[in-house]
DNA sequence: ATTGAGATTGAGACTAAATCTCAATAAATT
DNA sequence: AATTTATTGAGATTTAGTCTCAATCTCAAT
């Protein structure tokens, strides 16, 4: 079982490229999630660690993750792509919460086959997909609201 | 059967604002196309037609659109919002070609019940969703590539 | 250990999307 | 007609994200 350490430094080997303090500290942290996050939430959580990585490095570093396959966006909030990490994880999509912005995960396998099915017919190679359902939780629902903004898909 | 004129009118007058000339003919844009299309679609397609509206206003008419109904979001291309409208048509979700940036529309309404079964058990209330499967095109597997650029779902 | 080629970083300049401000105009209300 | 409120466009402003570049680091070959 490769650590994600491993599988970047594979790729990043792949491209030429070497794993730096400010590249593996930005891992580290990445994985230390155990949420979605955007890349002032990374931003932040380094520098909480006193540790010291430029916002420049960390938007250089993102798509070194993602075409990784470490991370991956998982939609849109405040104008803000939010990602996660996806190693180690099951593949699963999104619901938001437009009353608390709360993200709920679900998977259905049944649907995920009927995607495959829907490529076939039309000759379709997935690489990725994305499901967001937006609307309202159960807790919003019902009780009372505390707003705390919208979210995109 | 209302227009989409009908149904715009009626969420402004909901919200006390009115149908203004600008408005108009943004809405009418809008549903001259039948294509997906952004901010800057809408903006070059209106001065086509000899008419002049801001792009201040296109950027303030948009969610009126999308509140009232006539319009979604479906994907982000170029780091653009690209929109649709929806009215009087059915819905759909999108293939989108990392080749050649084709859109592919397709409906499946097993995966549309599956989506409210899910949302069923986790006491969740539907408003809208968003499927975009991102990968490659018949086209583009078989033959030869011609690029043009990569979009995001 | 030294060296040189190439990779990496951070700071700040720069770009471009989107929002905000405000004075002038238009529409609705009285 | 007068008053109030909504609307617009131009440009200023904000902000996410990219780019530039000089200084620094890495690594592999001596
Ligand atoms: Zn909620
Ligand atoms: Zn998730
Ligand atoms: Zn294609
Ligand atoms: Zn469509």
């Amino acid at each position: 079982m490769k650590t994600e350490q491993d599988i970047f430094l594979a790729y990043l080997k792949s491209r030429g490229l070497n794993l730096t303090a400010e590249r593996s500290k930005i891992l580290q942290t990445v994985f230390s999630f155990h949420r979605h996050f955007d890349l002032d939430d990374l931003y932040d959580e380094i520098r909480r660690h006193k540790a010291r990585v430029s916002r420049a490095t960390i938007y250089r570093t993102i798509p070194l993750l993602m075409e990784s396959g470490l991370i991956r966006e998982v939609f849109r909030c405040m104008d803000r792509p939010h990602y996660e990490h996806i190693y180690g994880h099951d593949h699963h999509d999104h619901m938001i919460c437009l009353g608390c912005g709360k993200v709920l995960e679900f998977k259905d396998e049944r649907i995920e086959k009927l995607q495959n099915e829907v490529c076939a017919e039309f000759g379709f190679e997935s690489v990725e997909h994305r499901l967001g359902i937006r609307g309202y939780c159960r807790e919003c629902r019902e009780g009372q609201v505390k707003r705390r903004g919208a979210a995109g898909t």
